[in-house]
DNA sequence: CAAACTAGGTATACGACGTAAGCTTTCAGC
DNA sequence: GCTGAAAGCTTACGTCGTATACCTAGTTTG
C-alpha cells in the first residue's frame, strides 16, 4: 500500500479492508489505516465523518460486490437460491467483516437492492408485504450468521494459528465425559471444522430456502 | 449496587450484565464495573483473566438460564421447538448479549448441555453425525440472530431514543423512490419494527424446525 | 501467641485508541 | 501570480485495557 500524493477514499477503504480480512474487525484502526498510507490519523477525517463512516464504507463495499443474478421465469424459490448465492458470494471472501452488515443492510444502496430482490420474489410467491419483510430479514440475516460462523472460522488468515485454535477447541470437546455429552463427543469433528465449505453453503441456502417456502412446501412442491 | 465489603464474581457478572442491558455491549467497561462497586479498576483482574474473561461469565450467564424441558415421547421436531424456545427465552431479557454467544456455546458448560440436546434430538430424527452437526450449529446460530436482529431493536433501552431512532430509519425507507425499491417502500413499517414479538419468535422457532425438517418433511409429516 | 503466608484490595503508570481544535500546505481557476 | 477551498498536519485530551508493584487484613502454622 504505497501512497500516492493525495489521499483517496476507494483506497482508504480497501486498505481498511484488508485489515478486516487479515486480522479481524477490532485490527482496523484509523491510526493504522493512516499509517499503511504514511499520513497522520486526523487525515481520514476529511473524507469520513467518523471511524463508524469507514466501517459503513466496509460493509458497503461488501455489498456492492454482490451481482444480482437477472430475473427469468423459473420458480421464485429457484431464483431465490440464487440470490441467496449470490449475496453469500460477496460475503465469503470477507467473513470477518460480515458482522458490520447485520444493521447496514438497509443504510447501503446495493444492500436495497439485494433487499427489493427478496421482496420481490417473495411477493410473487403470494406473501403479503408484512411476511415477506419478516422473511426477507430472516433470511438475509441468517444468511450473514452462515458466514460469520462458518464452523472451522478463526479471526486471523494466518492458517498456522487457525489450525493450532481449531485443534485446541476439537481436543477440548473431546476431553468431555462421553456419558454426560456423547453426541457434543462424538460430533466434535464436525462441530469444529467444515469438511466442505461449499456443500455447507449450498446446505445453508436450501435451509433458508425451505424455511420461506414453510411446513407445506413438500406438499405442493411446485406451487408459485 | 451499593458494595459489600468483599467483593463478588457473580456480583461482578450482574453488574456488567445490567450495564450490557441497559448500554450495550461497548458500554461495559472495567472501569465502570469497578466503580459500580467502590472499587479499583485492577480489583476486577482478581476475579477475571481479562476483560474477555467477564465477558465470558456474561455468556455463561445467559446460557444457565436456559431451562431445558424434559425429554418426553412426542415427535422429535416439537420436542426440538420447545427446546428452541427455552433457549430462546433465556436471551430475549438479554438481546444486546447476544453477540458474545456466537463463539461461546461450545465454551461453557450450559451450552453443551443445550447442544448435546439438540444433537439427540436431530439423531432420534435419524441424521447422520455429520449433519446432526451442521443442522445443529445452524438452528443455534440463527436462533441468536433472531434476538440479534429483531426488528425495532436499538442498543439502548431508553424507550425514547429507541422510538426516534426508529422512526428516522423508517423515514429513510420511505424517502426512497417508489419507482426503483416498490416492495421496500412498501414494507417501511415491517421492515423496521416489529408489531408482534411473540409472533416474530414463534414463526422464527417455526422456520428453523422447518429448515431442519427438509424439503421432504410435509411429505412424511409424522415421521420420527 | 507471634510469625509467615496469602487472597484481595490499591496506586501508579504505560501505550493505544478515537477525535476535537486550530494551523499549514497544496492546487485549481481566475 | 492571487485567492479560496480542499486536504493534510500538529497538538492535545480523555478513555480504554492492563502490567507492575505495593499494601493489608485474615488465616494458618510453629
Amino acid at each position: 500500500m504505497p501512497a500516492q500524493k493525495r489521499l483517496n477514499r476507494d483506497e482508504l477503504v480497501a486498505t481498511a479492508m484488508s485489515v478486516v480480512d487479515a486480522e479481524g474487525l477490532e485490527a482496523v484502526t484509523v491510526r493504522r489505516v493512516a499509517q499503511q498510507h504514511d499520513v497522520t490519523p486526523m487525515a481520514l477525517y476529511r473524507h469520513f465523518d467518523d471511524k463508524d463512516g469507514l466501517l459503513d464504507a466496509v460493509a458497503e463495499r461488501v455489498l456492492d460486490d454482490v451481482r444480482l443474478p437477472a430475473a427469468d421465469d423459473r420458480p421464485w424459490h429457484e431464483q431465490m437460491a440464487d440470490l441467496l448465492t449470490a449475496f453469500l458470494d460477496a460475503m465469503r471472501p470477507h467473513p470477518n467483516a460480515t458482522p458490520l452488515l447485520f444493521d447496514r443492510i438497509l443504510s447501503a444502496e446495493s444492500g436495497l437492492a439485494i433487499t427489493e430482490r427478496t421482496l420481490t420474489l417473495l411477493a410473487e410467491a403470494g406473501m403479503s408485504v408484512d411476511d415477506g419483510a419478516e422473511h426477507a430479514c430472516k433470511a438475509l440475516n441468517f444468511l450473514v450468521t452462515l458466514v460469520l460462523t462458518e464452523p472451522g472460522r478463526g479471526d486471523d488468515t494466518d492458517p498456522a494459528a487457525r489450525d493450532e485454535a481449531l485443534r485446541a477447541k476439537r481436543a477440548r470437546l473431546l476431553t468431555l465425559d462421553p456419558a454426560r455429552y456423547p453426541h457434543v463427543v462424538a460430533a466434535a469433528g464436525p462441530l469444529t471444522d467444515c469438511p466442505s465449505a461449499e456443500a455447507y453453503y449450498r446446505r445453508g441456502v436450501e435451509s433458508i430456502v425451505t424455511a420461506m417456502r414453510g411446513p407445506a412446501a413438500a406438499a405442493a412442491p411446485t406451487a408459485v
